[in-house]
DNA sequence: TCTGGGGTCCTAGGACCC
DNA sequence: TCTGGGGTCCTAGGACCC
């Protein structure tokens, strides 16, 4: 239908790392990493700024390794990282200016999580005028926020995704649709958004490395190894992708996990933080204005990671976190049969999940 | 000093109904 | 006495994303 779409994604750069940086000038230039605290806290990294990534930090990194990296940069006589919590809270205000900024440059947005955004701009008569656009957008940010994003344009949401990602931090990269194909064929395969880990490795495995070697498989070749989502990968190897922008969706599930301080199977303890968790995940219900579900799905992680869980679909509506409650004990109670859990393995985790809800 | 917490989507199998 | 096929709902697990 819309044979010349321009579409672009805008990616704000470390972003919670960022943030910290520019309230706080004594930061300036200095490594820090946001999440979990690495003297108790068992966690990961959030975000490292462009500083902390050259000690090979990253998100996602157990904390306690990147602590690791830093002592040892600390014994090289390099500069510390700066390990903070982060604030929710701020990131969230921010975010809420940053998507304003977009919205005054574009007619249709579409948010995807705290710190990027699809928009569109095929209401710009040429690339150019895209670009020019993009560049405007980027000044803006950086005039009332102080904070660097990267963009990127594309003839889709695939391409515009990847392209924001190729020159960071503060890039903008341009594909025009007849640059697609070569754009992508040197890049690696894990580039791809929805080829993760184990995709990846399985593809490493059939010797396809680069999207050009995922081009050059077949439909069937793909489908055979990947099922259904190997069609998906065909498509997207060919650089087709959607255009359409969706703002707006309806959440579908509300949930709380929590990880222990330190693995248990004190069957007190454990009740009581699942019942701790049931009051939170009915509160953050409220708070997105919903007032009921039918289903919970109880969740349990052992020490060794294996995680398992249990569900119960309630005939009708439930709405208080008395209800909630019984029935996490009842799908709670099997993980300390000796029959269900025989080897008697510690808890690491539990979480509470509501969905079909009203 | 192994691996958070918030989500979404997909698959596969079983129950059940017509 | 044997046994279809489609549709829907539910549970459990897993991959992936930010």
């Amino acid at each position: 239908m819309f044979a010349n779409s321009i579409i672009a994604h805008l990616d704000m750069d470390a972003f919670f790392a960022a943030v910290e940086e520019r309230n706080n000038p004594r930061f300036a230039g200095k490594p820090i990493a946001v999440g979990a605290d690495p003297e108790s806290g068992r966690g990961v990294l959030s975000t490292a700024n462009y500083a902390a990534r050259k000690y090979g930090l990253h998100s996602a990194m157990p904390v306690r390794k990147a602590w690791q990296l830093s002592e040892a940069a600390r014994h090289r006589g390099e500069e510390p990282v700066i390990f903070l919590r982060g604030s929710w809270r701020t990131y969230s205000r921010i975010s809420q200016k940053i998507m304003n900024h977009i919205q005054a440059h574009s007619p249709t947005i579409q948010q995807r999580g705290v710190d990027e955004a699809y928009f569109d701009l095929s209401h710009t008569s040429s690339i150019m005028e895209a670009i020019h656009v993009a560049t405007e957008l980027k000044n803006a940010i950086k005039r009332s926020e102080d904070l660097t994003a990267s963009i990127g344009i594309g003839p889709n949401k695939l391409i515009a995704k990847i392209a924001s990602d190729h020159d960071k931090p503060d890039g903008l990269t341009v594909v025009p649709a007849d640059a697609v194909q070569s754009f992508l064929d040197p890049l690696p395969v894990r580039t791809i958004p929805g080829i993760g880990p184990k995709a990846g490795e399985k593809l490493r495995r059939l010797n396809i490395h680069s999207i050009y070697d995922l081009r050059a498989c077949t439909l069937p070749e793909l489908h055979y190894h990947f099922g259904k989502w190997g069609e998906q990968m065909y498509e997207r190897a060919h650089g087709r992708g959607s255009t359409s922008l969706v703002s707006d969706r309806v959440r579908k599930s509300v949930g709380r996990d929590r990880t222990f301080g330190e693995d248990t199977l004190d069957v007190n303890y454990v009740t009581q933080k699942c019942m701790a968790l049931c009051e939170q995940a009915v509160e953050d219900l409220h708070q997105e204005e919903l007032h009921s579900w039918r289903t919970v799905t109880l969740r349990v992680r052992f020490a060794d990671f294996v995680t398992r869980s249990r569900a119960h679909t309630a005939p009708q509506a439930c709405v208080t976190a008395a209800q909630l409650k019984l029935a996490v004990l009842h799908l709670l109670l099997p993980f300390f049969d000796h029959r269900e859990n025989a080897e008697q393995k510690q808890i690491r985790l539990v979480g509470v999940r509501l969905s079909k809800l009203r």
